[in-house]
Formats: structure tokens, C-alpha cells, sequence
DNA sequence: TATTGTAGAATGGTTTAACCATTATAATAG
DNA sequence: CTATTATAATGGTTAAACCATTCTACAATA
């Protein structure tokens, strides 16, 4: 019936009262606060309640803190690394596994190619593109942490034709924590780039004449590849 | 080439031990942390730059905190609650609309309700049944409110019927996030209620012979016609 | 004996005041 | 004009004290 009444602590209230000044856009993305020894005033606290509610909003994405003269306090631009932090977690925790994110790539990267071929601009897919060049490049080169890199970008730019933030944020999450555990744990070389440069050449062929179902086939066998690649390692 | 060597905070340098220690499983869910004074002799540092660490830990969302003589921070199970909170910034801050979760919902429902099949037990049905009575208790007694609370519970117990945690945590985060806003905005009726228990019958007796694609068409129509309330609102 | 009330102590929450470390800007020397 | 240096404002840290909450144990009482 009811909700156990929450104990009042000050620096959650002011955590609130800043966040809603965010959230409200009375405080834009840029925007500085003031400094400490003035918010405390306003706030009528103390300094040390005032840096727990700093941390707790930079915790949540919420705000920047920069030191020295011309530091302090800084709103950010909302974005996707709480939630990525928040998967980093759950798979170091091992309540999430690789096979479990595979499961669900599985599922979602094909809706992904359907909402990319869908939605996509064509800057959209000249911005893929030119990524797509600087892989080639990176392969020419054998610079594979490079290569890594680009290949996540790809990645995480498809989700971003599909021009929703849900699917940006998840694309986002999911790719950021895989390549770090590719990074970590399992060698790129010659013949898994070019596996991957291959899949994309494909997959932007398809995405361009509209052909999501083309797309998404080979994004799975992308999928299951890696995933079998890392249950046998 | 290189990140930016980060400024070492001594609460960060905390964090990351006591994180750590959770992860790895030295410290289990349940087990509770020294008392502050104990802590900040353990690190060698003072009270208040322990206590900026602890908040930054319970905003993970891997610590409690309880008050009184025999509380403290206690290691908690690692749960959604982070992703809801950070989902429900990104809706407050207009970055995400109910119209993108309602493409998201599309789009992932379906794959749910196919693992949900696959996957769920004689245990998850006879839950979801008992669920599913209970609400038929709340439409009887006109009980909008509590009646809410079990769809919502229901939507999430499917979730958990795919034994997939990153499906359960998407379909909590979601749904969490809509009936905040449902409650808040629109008005339960018996009409309402009443489409919303005949489409989860459906949905339970496919779902029960592992008729995966009409549990998808329901649940689309559902967040369909759930979507066109919102927006004709 | 069982119940109720009360005092004590341990814990987290808050305040204050001081000092340290970093860094943009202004002043200065060449 | 350039390079260096000093200044001052900012966040980061420390210390010691006090307040508020709540569990526990013990005593008073029916």
C-alpha cells in the first residue's frame, strides 16, 4: 500500500533539486555551476554534504567535475556511460555471461538492420562508409587495436541510423563491453578482420538497397561466429 | 593513441578496492562492510573521503546503507535499478520518447515472448498463472492500482521466463519506466484493465504450447494500441 | 514470569575550519 | 613580444566534534 517513508538526507536533497534543474533544462548541457564554497550557502550546508551530492550526480552522468581555477561543475550532455558502466557490472559480476549477450544480439541486431535500412540518411551511410575506409586502411596496415576500434564505431553507427536513442544506447552498451572483453581476451588477426571487414561490405551493400533481411542474416552468422570463436577459445 | 591519464582521486582509489572485492565474490551480497571509522583507518584516509567513495558505491547500486547501531553498508545482489534510473533520466530529459520505447517494445517483445517459449519452466507458468489470478482478483475489486502493479509484474515475469538476465533487466527497465509513467498520465479504466487481461490469457495459453509467433502478434497489437493511447491522449 | 520502559552505545549524517594540489590568468622579467 | 613567475580561485583532503537513529540490555513494574 504504502512506500516506506525514505529518510530525508540534505545532500539528496539537493541531489534532487540539481537534477531537476537538469532535467528541466533551467541548467543546459555546458552550463557551469558555482563553486562549492558558493553552492554550499545556497544549499545552506556544509561543504562535505554538498561534494556527496557532487558525487552522486557525477555518478549518474549528470555533471563534470573539472579541477583548478577555472574548474568546477560542469552539466553534461545526457549519454549512454551509466548504462554501459551498469552492463560492465553485471558481466564482471557474472550475472551476465557472453553467451547471454549473444542470446540477445542475436535477437536485436536484426531489428537494428531493419530500423538502419529503414530510417538511415544518406549522410548516415556516408559517415559508414568512410568508416568503413578506415578500416580498410587499418587492415592494410595489420593495425588491429586500431581496426578494433573502427569496428566497434561501425557497430555502434548502425545504431545510430536506426535514428531511436533506445537502440543507440543499447547498441552502445552492448559493443562497448564485448570489445572490451575482446580487447582483453582474444587475439585479432589477419584472417578475423578480414572475416569482419567482409561481413560489413555485405552488410552495407544490403542496408543501401533497402534489403534489411540480407542485413540481418549475415549480422547473425557475424554473431554466432564471435560467439563460437569465444566459447571455444 | 592514449587515454588521459586520470587525476587519481583517493575516494576513486577506494571505490575501485571495495568494487573489486564485491566482484570478485571476496566480498557476497548480504555480508556487511566495517563501520565508516574502522574503513577510513583501514585505507588510511579521512571520514569524509570515505563516506564521497560509499556514496559513489550506492550509486552503483552495489552497496545499502542502513542507520542505527547495528547498521552500516551492506554488499547488495546486483539488480536493474541502476538501468531503470539512468532509462528513467533519459526520459525525463526528452532524450528518449514513449514513442521510441513503444519501437523499441515492437521490436524486442516478440523475441521475448520466443525465449519466454523456449525457455520457461512448469514453475515460470505456474507463477505467471498465479500472477495472472491475482489480477483477475484486483479487475473484480476495481482495484486499478494494484492491478497496474501486477501487469507490470506480469511483463516483467516474462522477462524472466527467457533465463536470459539481459532480457530481464531491458523488459524491468522498460516497464518500470512506462507504468511510472501510466500511473502518472493516464487514467486505468475497466475497459482498459479488461484488454489487458484477455490479451495476457492469450498470450499464457500460447505461450503454454509453445506458440511463440501468435504470443508475439498479441503483445505487438498490445503496444500498439497501448502506443496510439499515449499519443491520441 | 512476562511486559514495558529506559538508558547506553554504536552507527551513519552533518558541520566546521583548515590545509593541500591543480590550473587559468595576470603580472613581470628578459 | 615572449617566456617565466606569482597569484588566486577552484576542487581534493583531513581532523575533530556533534547530532540523529536504532539496536540491545537491563531494570522497573504489573
Amino acid at each position: 500500500m504504502f512506500k516506506k517513508a525514505k529518510q530525508a538526507r540534505v545532500f539528496q536533497d539537493v541531489v534532487e533539486q540539481i537534477q531537476d534543474a537538469i532535467l528541466s533544462g533551467r541548467l543546459e548541457p555546458g552550463s557551469k555551476l558555482p563553486a562549492e564554497r558558493t553552492l554550499k550557502d545556497v544549499f545552506n550546508t556544509s561543504r562535505g554534504t554538498l561534494r556527496e551530492a557532487l558525487r552522486v550526480l557525477e555518478q549518474k552522468g549528470l555533471i563534470d567535475i573539472k579541477l583548478g581555477v577555472a574548474g568546477g561543475a560542469i552539466v553534461k550532455r545526457i549519454d549512454a556511460e551509466p548504462i554501459i558502466e551498469s552492463l560492465a557490472l553485471l558481466i564482471r559480476s557474472g550475472e551476465v555471461s557472453l553467451q547471454h549477450i549473444a542470446e540477445f544480439r542475436i535477437k536485436i541486431e536484426g531489428s537494428i538492420m531493419e530500423l538502419a535500412a529503414q530510417h538511415a540518411t544518406k549522410k548516415d551511410f556516408k559517415n559508414l562508409e568512410s568508416l568503413f575506409c578506415e578500416a580498410k586502411v587499418c587492415y592494410k596496415n595489420r593495425d588491429w587495436e586500431s581496426f578494433l576500434k573502427i569496428d566497434e564505431k561501425m557497430h555502434t553507427h548502425i545504431g545510430i541510423m536506426t535514428h531511436n536513442p533506445v537502440f543507440q544506447f543499447v547498441q552502445k552498451s552492448i559493443h562497448d563491453n564485448i570489445h572490451q572483453y575482446y580487447k582483453e581476451h582474444l587475439d585479432m588477426n589477419q584472417k578475423r578482420a578480414l572475416e569482419n571487414l567482409t561481413d560489413f561490405e555485405k552488410i552495407i551493400a544490403a542496408l543501401k538497397i533497402n534489403d534489411a533481411k540480407t542485413a540481418s542474416s549475415i549480422i547473425m552468422d557475424h554473431v554466432k561466429r564471435f560467439n563460437y570463436k569465444m566459447q571455444t577459445k
